[in-house]
DNA sequence: TTGAAATAGTTGCATAACTAACTATATGCC
DNA sequence: GGCATATAGTTAGTTATGCAACTATTTCAA
């Protein structure tokens, strides 16, 4: 039995993209202003593999929560960038596992430098234990929805 | 001085993204399964104006924290298919006036109570007050981020 | 062992987003 | 009144997303 009949309607709008997107723009446009040419989404495919290296395309869709042709195009453009590069498993052929080259490493610390400060700007003046229930939550809604 | 130094790299992901893109594709998959053929960034325009008819678009992208060429193209898309219609405004001829068609406010009752299922899905096992607390830090996220 | 099903990845097509540059109209200050 | 500036909206180019259909490889079971 639904637990929540209240302005869902509103609900909608700000579960969905007016946070996150305003959270994007933000560290796009510091991205902008301090000259670095990669996108968020790129970014995002980077920060997973700065924290672990030689990913499939198949793992990085778990992590950022993409679909596959996403990660196909987002690792192309990293790879147009020569930030990335495919190496075929020799286990499985079918997969490919998705290496940093140096020029992505050189990227690390001043971008994600960046995107705590954006998250510092984003959460000004909210309770940590009001974050800790965002995020539960949140969880608990991707969870709910990510079967079939 | 940042109050939040703690995991803001998965924080981030949490709150960019996984959870409002599970909640969109979630929507959108109950309008194909109901045969609507509406996206759902065409079904929140749609939405704006159920509350109130004949918004400039200007006010569309303020309610709908799009940009202006995004509520552009996305009345050019509803008025092919005949959902909405631009009016010139008497008063600022630089103004259109953007008002439903018959078709869409047909369309009100079935997608406002997919969205509601929708919704009450995404929710299930959330605490009541956990939610407002959601509602309130993306809401302070979005008031953080919005000026400039 | 062979053939069906599952898995990893790619491609094509449609929609949507952001930025920048543009047109048209309105406002406001001298 | 006239010109600078602001505002409403459009267009063009690049990137990203979703879906469906596709290829290649692996797994598994009859």
């Amino acid at each position: 039995m639904p637990n929540n009949h209240f302005k869902r309607g509103e609900l909608y709008s700000v579960i969905n993209g007016m946070a996150s997107t305003a959270v994007a723009r933000r560290l796009q446009k510091h991205f902008r202003q301090a000259g670095l040419e990669i996108t968020i989404e790129q970014w995002s495919i980077l920060y997973h593999l700065w924290k672990n290296d030689g990913l499939s395309q198949q793992e990085l869709c778990n992590r950022t929560f993409r679909d596959k042709p996403s990660i196909t195009r987002l690792v192309d453009n990293l790879e147009k960038q020569q930030l990335v590069q495919r190496v075929a498993s020799k286990e499985d052929r079918r997969i490919n596992l998705v290496y940093l080259t140096p020029a992505a490493l050189l990227l690390q610390e001043e971008t994600i430098s960046l995107a705590n400060q954006t998250m510092d700007e984003a959460l000004i003046g909210v309770k940590k234990e009001d974050i800790e229930t965002v995020k539960t939550v949140l969880q608990q809604v991707y969870d709910n929805l990510k079967q079939q």
